[in-house]
DNA sequence: GCCAGCACTCACTAGAGTGGAGTGCCAGAC
DNA sequence: GTCTGGCACTCCACTCTAGTGAGTGCTGGC
């Protein structure tokens, strides 16, 4: 089977791909080369290319059976070929499985890791700037839900003039928070009659397990206290859900490279503001089973000229998050899942460290 | 002194402003003409313009002599004129005071503060779509600082096994959270003690003034819980003041409107993506003094073709964030001032609302 | 001070010509 | 059969050359 680093692909046999071994060879070159320059390959760029010793005639003529089965497109006749979708999903479908980093993009993550510091979300943030500037591609990260983690902790803190800030600590060490505004003024020891109540009801199931209703304790100014905490707890519930997972997007800029067609720009960055679509894109693409979508895989059209990469990041076995790498169909795959590979592993150790 | 919405300036007296009645309202028209066309105009556009009732050969003559005293550039000689940032800063600075917003737009900024809900941070940043939406700038939205807000809560969550999260709670509503690892395993009862001297330490002043050592109360097991305790309310204190203030950016596909040179847009979202530096820009131009800066009137030499408008959102006459608009310096002025006045106005009033 | 008229400038467009990178095909060699 | 060198062909990209028109500056007269 072909790999990324050596092209040798004398030992892939025809039957298992569709394509005998010096076509698959010469998709390869013009994948590479395309990636590399943006624009047209033609047969002489190709013949020099490992796994392809014929003349350029014989390219020529491989070219042309690539391009009948629908690997590669000419821009126009007299053009050189451009890989077509199909031909991205073959090259990818048949790199090798363990591309790794360069010696230098392993040592910036080292880096990265060892002085990777504060909380979760932050760490993230950063962590999507890191994937876009190894890759230069935009990277999005997907936090790990919060949906199922149980509440460990309600606090009711006053700020002052019957406004109470309701804290809840969930037991990944999410904090959520929500403030309310009372009608009567309550004092210190109603709060934390009212915070307890409250933490008995909603401790140790998640927030949207949590109950509408509480029964009374009889005294009324911490009942009213309560019943607002309670409707606190169900909009925070609410959220939890609508809004989806947290998402960190770095090197949005890159975009701007990647196309020259301003408003291919303009209309990729239009879907990367939609937190919500990005997401489930994502959720999508992982959910269908792949790693990589090209072009029209995902459904996504305004995403038709690009590719985008996904690698679920795992604490333990358990999915805690995604990142995806999100670059014009030509980008460089190898380059691309490598370093999404390498930062998700690190990633899932790291945030295993801290959660345990 | 012309208006936005009329261009009347006949009762402007050239003293005031170093043009003549006339030649303002022609580089009024000039400046209004072109952000809409983009298109140098001619001096044939501008007859039409209120305030402008002569031929166009007078015109012709008029914007000769913009164009020598810096208002007007041609692109090249037999095309029309552009304004200059000189001319942009007439224009801005001759505005009526107070223009205002078309009824969709006042409509749609009632209806967004109507059903905002949810927790600050989240306002903000739906806050930079909206402003977003309004302008058809990028839309950038700086929360209110919590370096001096005094701490109201300390309290120790036990996440299991040795992890511990301290959350702190501002006066101001703000929550921070930073996980700490113990050398031992800590009981609840512990925790409830170490929290209590911590928060005994730390109540009442800002993260900043948290002294760094804390006298031991002899059980060794909850001194060296304070201990970390302490640290970690350092940590989150360094990131106060490190990290700045929260910046929202919304809308910045709209920046691959503005230019169709894809390099601009590259550069200009390579900006946005440093928060510090656009936090600290929009200070800057704050507090220079300025509402709109044009150009070069900032420093930052990426952003030489963009325009950057800003106005402070105050709650109760007292700073509270920041509103900026950045578009390319042809940007409808009016229009974002409008918006930014009206938005940051409503805004600060719900701020106010919620952290009475 | 304003304006009609005029000569002039110069980007933009269209069309013709050219070079070159690339192709498809074919006849012959292995 | 498969590969290859050779050849005719295609068509983009580039250059060059008008031609067009929107725009200018200037001038002389009102």
């Amino acid at each position: 089977m072909p790999t990324v680093d050596d092209r040798r692909s004398e030992n892939s046999t025809p039957s298992d791909v569709g394509l005998d071994a010096r076509k698959a060879a010469i998709l390869n070159a013009v994948v590479t080369e395309y990636v590399g320059s943006a624009q047209p390959v033609g047969s002489q760029h190709v013949v020099d290319a490992p796994g392809v010793s014929v003349s350029s005639a014989t390219v020529r003529s491989d070219m042309a059976a690539l391009e009948r089965d629908g690997y590669l497109v000419q821009p126009h006749t007299s053009a050189g070929r451009i890989p077509t979708d199909k031909g991205y999903r073959f090259f990818v479908d048949h790199l090798s499985g363990t591309g790794s980093l360069d010696p230098s993009g392993r040592l910036q993550v080292r880096q990265f890791f060892d002085h990777a510091h504060g909380e979760i979300e932050q760490m993230l943030e950063r962590t999507s700037g890191l994937l876009a500037d190894l890759t230069d591609c935009t990277a999005m990260v997907v936090g790990p839900s919060h949906e199922s983690a149980s509440v460990r902790s309600v606090q009711l803190v006053g700020l002052g003039h019957r406004v109470v800030l309701v804290v809840v600590v969930l037991a990944d060490g999410a904090v959520r928070k929500q403030s309310i505004e009372l009608t009567d003024e309550a004092d210190e020891a109603v709060l934390a009659e009212a915070g307890a109540r409250l933490a008995a009801h909603a401790l140790g199931a998640p927030l949207s397990h949590v109950g509408a209703t509480i029964a009374p304790c009889g005294n009324p100014t911490v009942d009213s206290v309560v019943a607002s905490g309670v409707s606190a707890l169900l909009t925070l519930s609410e959220g939890e859900s609508e809004s989806g997972d947290q998402l960190f997007v770095g090197g949005s800029s890159r975009m701007a490279a990647a196309f020259d067609a301003v408003d291919t720009v303009r209309s990729v960055l239009t879907i990367l503001e939609q937190q919500l679509v990005v997401v489930s894109l994502l959720r999508d693409i992982l959910d269908t089973g792949l790693t990589v979508a090209i072009g029209t895989e995902h459904g996504v059209e305004p995403l038709a000229s690009c590719a985008i990469v996904v690698m679920p990041v795992s604490v333990d076995g358990i999915e805690a998050g995604t990142i995806g790498l999100l670059g014009p169909t030509r980008m460089n795959y190898p380059l691309a899942l490598a370093a999404a590979r390498v930062v998700g592993d690190r990633l899932g150790q790291r945030l295993g460290e801290s959660a345990r």
